[in-house]
DNA sequence: ATCACTTATATGCAAAATGCACATATAGGT
DNA sequence: ACCTATATGTGCATTTTGCATATAAGTGAT
């Protein structure tokens, strides 16, 4: 078993989470893939990192579903980047998100009451 | 698009939650499966249902894994019950479990923040 | 006794999600 | 020429998932 970095609990891996955290990102400011990953980090744990082919996937659906739209920056040094705007209907998507994080925090938080109400009652019988 | 029922956010479908709460559930008393899906529904939003097929395949899995043990009951009326208990090994991933949940609440929290500071600032502009 | 219904456990399988390794390319420094 | 940082992607095996289906035992009605 291993539960430290790599744990074995499955339900909130840094992926699942990866779309709306850059639909905010996009949201706050326009930015490209590379950037992005760096200001991913601070929707992270500690130690987590998001996975470059994930975020670049990601960016590409969305762009395929129309919540974001892009264009090639070349003028800058470096590799030509691949700028990333939200659009209206990402905007929309994002708020939906929201909601849905919302309602996912009560119910984090009811399981958290289950489990404490377990524990007190525990420790009055041990 | 759909964000009703059947919405395109990922992140938190009901199974990926499915272990942590069947192992809470356990550690609250035994049960067997089909019990389980009506008691799971606490840890449910509204219109959600457990898969059945999910249920059963966990609860093997946990087995395997030596976080629950299961006897058959025939005693009962209807068809023989497969009564699952917490091991000791299982309360321990419970406990990491509730530990990785409230470090997921701080991470939703946070993009929550992010999310409604956007929002106000929005405001101040339009 | 047979038919429908509820209880109860489980399998099959296609599709989606995931992790990790790898490929490609530009620019800057030494 | 070579290494590193920046930047964007692809390939692929494995895992997760949703949904449909199979199996079987008891219960109640006709």
């Amino acid at each position: 078993m291993c539960f430290s970095s790599h744990c074995e609990c499955p339900g909130f891996r840094v992926e699942r989470f990866l779309q709306p955290c850059l639909l905010l990102c996009l949201a706050i400011r326009s930015s490209h893939g590379y950037e992005l990953m760096e200001r991913l980090k601070h929707f992270l744990l500690e130690d987590e990192s998001p996975d470059p082919g994930l975020v670049y996937r990601t960016l590409r659906k969305m762009e395929e579903d129309g919540w974001v739209s892009s264009e090639w920056v070349t003028e800058a040094s470096g590799p030509a980047k691949r700028i990333y705007t939200l659009t209206g209907e990402g905007k929309t998507v994002l708020r939906l998100w929201a909601e849905h994080v919302r309602r996912q925090v009560l119910r984090l938080q009811r399981f958290l009451e289950e489990y404490e109400k377990l524990q007190r009652e525990g420790e009055h019988h041990g």
